[in-house]
DNA sequence: CTACTCGGCC
């Protein structure tokens, strides 16, 4: 019978066949055949049937239970693990470090940081706490539970790292928006001569992504294929993102071509990469290619493609777009879709047939896609509209900052300064802040972060000299600030003497005095981009002769000889 | 019987 368990393997139809050979021979009460069994239904796959048979075992053993609790916790059930394993402890059966990182991996997929606490204090009583198996897990728990500190701590307290300890540090930390610790974890490791593996380097580029850090993404590519790793499919997406968010969507396109296997993400990711270049026709060209010899895009594409289309304001190609998702590929419209839809007719000025596309959402509109149209009344200076969309919101979502300063915005446009100081008491009343505006700028691997009037740089008086002479020269050029009454109160950063050293302005400086004539300069910016920056940096990029490359909250600015990529369609 | 499974979107 035990053979003939084994010849079933793990595929659970002859498992079944097996099972019902075990009932009728009156062999149900043979714990070593069930435990082989379940062991084996596990394998296929089978929770649900592992668990039904684990039901019918009289008096489990550890042993059992340990595969239970990994069985649930692997196959997406970490509720039922953790049940099981209290379960486990009221039989009074002996945990070992299996129970533990089972466990634990359960705990972190629900975020439950009280109860993975506990476990933590029951692996400390049984002596486990110090296996380096379950330290990794706890490393990934605390971290996945959003307790940096703590998982910090576990880690720096491990006698040996193994490569998945490292990996759970560093991906801890950058899926908690911790790019830069990440970065430093593996700038560690590689001191200590410690072999990363492509799940290092995935989360790694994530991070170089975040940052932008151009110089250190180059360097993990190339560390990548001098040391002969294998870049597959998943390494080879993360390369195209890193680059393609970094500014350099055309590197991106070469290792596209590069690549032997291209699945659904990796098309979505190019093409998402040229939308936020404002490549729109490349976007489209690109989704038509894959329409024809790729994989069938997912809704995910869709989205893609929409915004590559409201970037660029391929308003047809758009329209053409969504209905086909609906139509040829079946796909219900999600919320992101409907952003970007609202975003695209809205940017082009279509704003009846924006407000009717808001209308034929199904239920309550998200409050996304009134931010898209409010986006685009800004733009537009549409203020009746705006208003009204931005009173709505608010009635939405009462204590979401950004509304408060896109409704300010657009009462300072139109001149109501009285509604502008109205809701500015407001967002003071409810001890609302806005987001701080920086920017930052990547010199030789380091990334300097400046934000607005920003003197805490040594080189600060050096730069503020520079920026000075640098917005003389504009001036002679014919740049002149732009100095509408929305400025005072924008999204990023406050007026007055900031327009002159808002934080993109400051970073293209130190960018500029710190890099060799000719090069491009690359900036990021957590915010959107203001109106005068953007005519600033026009001028900038004619006087100094540079390319210049911003990225904002929303997509790439490519400035060259005067003009910017986005052709002032933002 | 073990831990890390990572990438696409405003």
């Amino acid at each position: 019978m035990y053979k003939s368990l084994l010849q079933a393997g793990a595929r659970l139809k002859p498992l079944q066949q097996v099972h019902g050979q075990i009932i009728t021979n009156g062999l149900s009460y043979s714990r070593s055949l069930l435990t082989k069994l379940i062991t084996l239904a596990c394998s296929a796959g089978s929770i649900i049937y592992a668990h039904q048979i684990f039901l019918t075992v009289q008096n489990p053993d550890s042993f059992l239970f340990n595969n239970l609790i990994k069985s649930f916790s692997k196959c997406g059930y970490p509720f039922d693990a953790i049940v099981s394993y209290q379960k486990m402890r009221t039989f009074g059966l002996v945990q070992s470090n299996f129970t533990f990182t089972a466990v634990i991996k359960a705990c972190a997929d629900l975020s439950a940081l009280k109860f993975g606490r506990v476990v933590h204090s029951h692996a400390i009583v049984s002596g486990f706490a110090s296996d380096s198996y379950v330290q990794s897990s706890l490393v990934s728990f605390y971290a996945k539970s959003g307790d940096l500190v703590v998982s910090r701590e576990v880690f720096d307290t491990m006698p040996e790292r193994c490569i998945v300890a490292w990996n759970s540090m560093i991906s801890g930390y950058e899926q908690n928006g911790f790019s830069k610790e990440a970065i430093d974890v593996f700038l560690g490791m590689i001191e200590l001569g410690v072999q990363p593996d492509s799940t290092t380097f995935v989360s790694v580029l994530s991070a170089c992504s975040h940052l932008g850090a151009l110089n250190l993404g180059t360097w993990v590519h190339e560390y990548i294929t001098g040391n002969g790793f294998d870049v597959n499919v998943i390494l080879g997406t993360s390369l195209i993102n890193m680059y393609s968010r970094c500014g350099n969507v055309g590197k991106a396109r070469e290792i596209f071509n590069g690549m032997l296997e291209l699945n659904v993400v990796t098309w979505t990711a190019m093409i998402s990469g040229y939308g936020m270049h404002g490549y729109g026709n490349q976007a489209i060209q690109l989704f038509y290619q894959m329409k024809a010899q790729g994989p069938k895009p997912s809704d995910v594409t869709f989205v893609a493609v929409l915004s590559a289309c409201a970037h660029a304001g391929l308003v047809d190609e758009g329209r053409k777009g969504f209905d086909s998702m609906k139509k040829s590929y079946g796909f219900v419209p999600r919320m992101e879709h409907h952003v970007c839809m609202v975003d695209l007719l809205g940017k082009a000025g279509l704003f009846d047939e924006a407000l009717q596309h808001i209308q034929s959402v199904p239920g309550k509109p998200a409050p996304a896609i009134w931010t898209a149209l409010l986006g685009s009344c800004k733009m537009h200076k549409n203020f009746d509209l705006g208003v009204k969309v931005a009173e709505q919101l608010l009635g939405v979502e009462p204590d979401n900052p950004a509304h408060y300063v896109l409704l300010s915005n657009i009462y300072a446009s139109a001149g109501r300064m009285d509604r502008v100081e109205m809701v500015r008491e407001i967002m003071i009343n409810k001890g609302l802040k806005k987001q701080i505006g920086y920017s930052s700028v990547e010199i030789d691997h380091v990334t300097y972060t400046f934000f607005m009037g920003d003197k805490s740089h040594p080189e600060t008086t050096a730069i503020y000299q520079y920026l000075d002479e640098l917005m003389r020269k504009l001036k002679q050029a014919g740049y002149v600030p732009e100095q509408e009454p929305v400025m005072f109160a924008l999204e990023e950063e406050e007026g007055e003497f900031a327009l002159r050293y808002h934080s993109e302005k400051l970073a293209i400086a130190f960018g500029l005095m710190n890099s060799r004539d000719k090069t491009t300069v690359r900036i990021f910016k957590n915010l959107r981009m203001c109106i005068d920056c953007h005519s600033a940096i026009k001028f900038i990029s004619i006087v100094t002769d540079r390319e210049i490359i911003v990225r904002d909250k929303h997509r790439f600015h490519h400035f060259k000889q005067g003009v910017c990529s986005c052709r002032d369609y933002w």
